[in-house]
RNA sequence: GGGCCGCUAGCUCAGUCGGUAGAGCAGCAGACUUUUAAUCUGCGGGUCAAAGGUUCGAUUCCUUUGCGGCUCACCA
């Protein structure tokens, strides 16, 4: 029994066997188009209809057929290339018995090419007038439908080709995706930093707390991680004599999926000699002002329904401060073990009793601040027990110089000033190394190399973060990481027949 | 991994208080030379996600599985 997908199959096989059998090709590839929909409208859609008649040009465009409307010997159909669209008017007094004949067996999903002049149709919309017309390439499969489009997300996520087919909103956000990359690579290459490119494949995956996949060099018979931060060899260039690198890069977390997870994520990294965590909240406050305001016109982000503002300059709280301002908590009892403790176990945290008291605190900050933090704010001054690579801070060392920038309840950037002391690192290393043995397989692994290159000398520099896919979420106002990672990983579709060859007929 | 929800034609969706299903678009045949969700006439199209159970009978009720969404946990 033929699945009723193989009929469609079979009659579209039987249009292009049609088309071929009388000289067409199906796919050919020496239609070049000299113009396109954007400039075509840009040109005419002001000009009146009787300037038009008089024009002469000829213009040649190619695109997907997207809806068609025959009306026996003449038809209109709409298209799309990158665009956008524009409707084409096919008369068979125009472009001949023969040719209209082969036209008849084009459908909505073809790719044509169409060489016409402008016109204007009764209702004053911007046509172009077929004079000659010939597939591109023949669809076997056909389109959602017109009105309704593609909706299912699990299709618009595993078939992302036709989602951006169907979807002009989908399309346009990527385009967004990538000028918020474009906007960061010009941003810092006009203060003078390098982008390089990093191993993703590690023999100690350094440079964050996470889980890492691994995976198995045959030829040399041993294992690596994909890594999960470029952190520790972005400062080695520093060591070399970098000042200023960046990278823009995936990076990989063998973590739970959701939709605010995938486990390929992609992380602006860069490190800047010379300057301290407060240089980077300025350029973090002109970059995020500026792209913004590139964006869409004004430094602010809607997200929710809620409009929020990003001009600078952004708050800045100490994160323990941040527990009784944000989270409510009596100021008092801020560093009180026990009470963070209790509040903890209320929460249903596991608390582990090696934990110190700033890893209390950032449990509670997890808990209770971050999601409340609507406006951007710098939370700063993270406690040294849970940022094994910054620099502690010059008054209080049992802080570090450190910030992580929270915008509508998400961390968007975490910087800190580097650590350069090699014995301190030294030391740091030694204390994760307990810290593993005594269970806690996201502790850091220990990277003795990078410890070398420290002893002979890394500038002081200041480095940051920034998660590009969270960041593309708060200029769109998506909740779902799926939505701005073209293709986000999904479970393997069951072995659908769906993709087997229709039956020849 | 836990909890909740969903899966019906290529697409968007109805529906069946348990008696093997409908619409629109798309498709097929035909009419139509300014339409635009074109219109008009006729026609075809479904292992109702999968397996098992209850039942005279299951797409519908129950269980399990698969995939997805939301949510909690971990993380960025």
């Amino acid at each position: 029994m033929p699945r009723p997908i193989d009929t469609i199959l079979e009659n579209r096989l039987k249009k292009l066997d049609k088309l071929e059998a009388g000289g067409t090709q199906g796919f050919p590839n020496d239609f070049v188009p000299d113009s396109d929909t954007g400039l075509l409208h840009r040109r005419f859609d002001e000009v009146p209809p009787e300037v038009l008649e008089a024009e002469t040009a000829r213009f040649g465009v190619a695109g997907r057929i997207m809806t068609l409307r025959s009306m026996g010997k003449a038809c209109f159909f709409h298209f799309k290339d990158r665009h956008g669209s524009l409707q084409v008017y096919v008369r068979k007094d125009v472009i001949g018995d023969e040719q209209f004949e082969r036209f008849g067996l084009f459908e909505v999903g073809d790719i044509v090419g169409v060489v016409g002049r402008v016109m204007k149709t009764r209702t004053g919309e911007l046509t172009l007038l077929a004079e000659a017309i010939r597939l591109v390439t023949k669809a076997l499969r056909p389109l959602p439908e017109k009105f309704h489009g593609l909706q299912d997300l699990e299709t618009r996520f595993r078939q992302r080709y036709v989602d951006l087919i169907m979807n002009d909103w989908v399309r346009e956000l990527f385009v967004t995706r990538s000028r918020i990359v474009s906007h960061i690579r010009s941003f810092l290459d006009g203060r003078g930093f390098l982008e390089v490119e990093t191993p993703m494949m590690h023999a100690i995956a350094g440079g964050a707390a996470a889980r890492p996949f691994v995976t198995h060099h045959n030829a040399l018979d041993i294992d690596l991680y994909l890594r999960i931060a470029p952190e520790l060899y972005l400062k080695r260039l520093l060591v070399g004599g970098f000042e200023r690198v960046y990278e823009i890069n995936r990076n990989f977390r063998n973590e739970g999926l959701s939709h605010k997870h995938n486990p390929e994520f992609t992380m602006l990294e860069f490190y800047w000699a010379y300057a301290t965590f407060n240089d980077l909240m300025s350029l973090t406050e002109e970059l995020l002002g500026g792209l913004f305001a590139a964006l869409r016109g004004e430094p602010a982000i809607e997200i929710g329904g809620k409009r929020i503002s990003m001009a600078p300059p952004y708050r800045k709280l100490p994160l323990a401060e941040s527990l009784s301002v944000v989270g409510g908590l009596p100021p008092d009892k801020v560093a009180d073990r026990d009470f963070l403790t209790a509040l903890l176990r209320r929460q249903e945290v596991e608390v582990i009793p090696a934990w110190g008291i700033g890893k209390l605190q950032v449990e509670v900050y997890d808990k209770l601040v971050e999601s409340r933090i609507e406006e951007p704010t710098f939370i700063i001054h993270h406690p040294v027990e849970t940022s094994p690579l910054s620099r502690r801070n010059n008054e209080n060392p049992e802080v570090v110089d450190r910030f992580e920038l929270i915008i509508a309840g998400r961390e968007i950037a975490n910087a800190f000033s580097e650590l350069n002391d090699p014995r301190d690192q030294r030391q740091r290393f030694e204390d994760q190394m307990r810290a593993r043995e005594a269970g806690d397989d996201e502790a850091h692994q220990v990277d003795w190399d990078y410890v070398r290159a420290l002893e002979y000398g890394m500038p002081p520099a200041a480095g940051q973060g920034i998660g590009i896919d969270r960041l593309v979420m708060l200029a769109t106002g998506m909740e779902n990481i799926k939505e701005v990672i073209l293709f986000p990983l999904l479970k393997p579709e069951a072995a659908e027949p769906d993709t087997e060859e229709p039956a020849e007929s």
